[in-house]
DNA sequence: TTTAAATTGAAAACTTATTCTTTTTAATTA
DNA sequence: TAATTAAAAAGAATAAGTTTTCAATTTAAA
């Protein structure tokens, strides 16, 4: 069974038809659907879930830490599962996030932060690029 | 005359006496405003600006590149004059905005971008922190 | 001035997200 | 297995931020 489903059981979270739908949904997606993309994809498959319930459910999640949240500026939050911290690049020209490390990056945020007489409670850093056309003459 | 006004003219944008106190608002604001607080200050010295036509000025400032759209995740969308490329720190506990810019932190951050085989085209960081009280003995 | 185009305020419409009321369900208890 | 019950569901309504519509006004240029 998934992770996130086998969490949510452990936390004592009751498992609805249309909560586990969501979760499975959840954790299944390897992009980084939106609110209204989950439901779509939840609809696909039962035609009884509402909005309200996609809204519910990964708020549910969030609160107990099994998700984060992402925004990246369209207005729309979009969801992954917790894991390893890292960051994320978006492709300007298809909307595809890719996920990625520096651990150089973590050590210069904390610095940073603590120059300046603070301490890091969060950070957030989206890095937006083009893809670079590799110039091979045939 | 302020930047912004002279460049707004230098545009051809037609100045009207709203547009013209939301401007200055603008470039006289050394804060992060959103728009409910710039329509508050504008209202105080125009009780005719309505709060449309502080969102088309900012949409019309943001479109022409004279000012940016900062998001910090509270749903409020805030406004700075373009200018010199700098990352943001908030203090989690009075909301206070402070900038600043690391040569380090920018020139890793393309470095990354070319690793993925991307062309950073835009970058946004956010570091939330608390601030560290100094442990004087008195 | 005159006039065409741009801008305005007020209200309606949109979008994303949350909440309310009633009905349904999962998980326990008998 | 059936009854119980607290939690969660649907669907509608609401909220908050933002954008758009539209009739009336204002601007800039002729």
């Amino acid at each position: 069974m998934g992770k996130l489903l086998e969490k949510c059981q452990k936390r004592g979270f009751k498992l609805t038809n249309q909560r586990e739908l969501v979760i499975s949904i959840l954790e299944n997606s390897e992009d980084h659907p939106d609110v209204d993309e989950l439901f779509s994809r939840a609809l696909a498959q039962d035609k009884s879930v509402s909005i309200a319930t996609v809204y519910r459910t990964v708020k549910l999640l969030e609160d107990a830490n099994f998700i984060e949240k992402l925004e990246f500026g369209d207005g729309r939050a979009r969801y992954e599962e917790s894991g390893e911290h890292h960051e994320h690049l978006i492709d300007v020209e298809t909307g595809e996030v890719i996920e990625f490390i520096d651990h150089e990056l973590e050590e210069l945020k904390e610095k940073i932060a603590n120059r300046m007489g603070y301490k890091l409670v969060e950070h957030k850093l989206e890095l937006f690029g083009k893809k670079i056309k590799s110039t091979k003459l045939t």
